[in-house]
DNA sequence: TGACACTGCTTGTATTTTGCAAGTGGATGC
DNA sequence: GCATCCACTTGCAAAATACAAGCAGTGTCA
């Protein structure tokens, strides 16, 4: 680590193009398949992706499982650290909506439309939600 | 750009190692100088340094002006793009305080203590004054 | 039982980004 | 008028990323 800088730590942990990226397919989007997140607009590399898979497992950021239906599947889920960087992830889309030079996708827009007026209290209520689904062995 | 997705709008402008702490610094331990950047513990290069801030006043977040006093300094200041990534950086913030496995600083702490309870009040004070502190020629 | 396809990866290599050290040109100080 | 300060720039090595191909384990169907 660089720094003892609380800002600092969270740039050094997800703080690249694509952590983020994944956990928003995670929160938002039910994707919990190696083949789902791949298939995402950005356009990740398969070895990106593994390796940014296997870095927010080891940080406690999401949780691997086997799919024990599909024994050759695997599920990946997000653990409440995981789901804690939800008021991250709605800061940075109200900015971007604020202030994009660009033409934002509208249905991006319902996503945070729940956390524009009243931050906290919406926030809570989603990471409720967050919880229930991403129990582990769901 | 990669997509349309806001999450990524952001990211694609500030998701990189160095640039939300160059906003630190102007947000919170008062630099306006090159050299004051460059002093920072996590110790960013020169040509790092100079290429973050070309970009960051390129996307109107910093604005660089010179110093009426001594005419070879340079003086960078947050605009209010740049002063509204405080959420952003708040919550990061947030969420090492609450997760960190190193010990972190605890100088940043009181920074953080104005967010930890109610957010969006919190953050609007103080947006309030970081606008006064960087208003152009001040 | 064997051929084929799907799954989550790994491996190899080209390209891009970053990091480090040294240097540059225009003030300013004495 | 010479050294020093300031905001950079330049050149090169090292690391991270992107792209393409391959591979082992499982499932599917004949």
């Amino acid at each position: 680590m660089r720094s003892d800088c609380p800002l600092n730590y969270g740039i050094e942990i997800f703080g690249d193009k694509w952590s983020l990226l994944i956990i928003r397919d995670l929160m938002f989007f039910g994707k919990r398949y190696y083949n789902e997140f791949l298939q995402s607009t950005e356009g990740i590399a398969t070895n990106m992706l593994a390796d940014r898979l296997a870095m927010l497992e080891k940080e406690k950021i999401i949780r691997k499982e086997k799919d024990s239906q599909h024994k050759q599947k695997i599920i990946y889920s997000l653990t409440e650290k995981g789901i804690d960087l939800l008021p991250i992830i709605l800061s940075i889309g109200l900015w971007s909506e604020k202030y994009a030079t660009i033409e934002l996708n509208p249905n991006r827009d319902m996503i945070l439309s729940d956390a524009r007026k009243s931050v906290p209290r919406r926030v809570e209520k989603m990471k409720k939600k967050l919880l229930k689904e991403h129990s582990p062995t769901a």
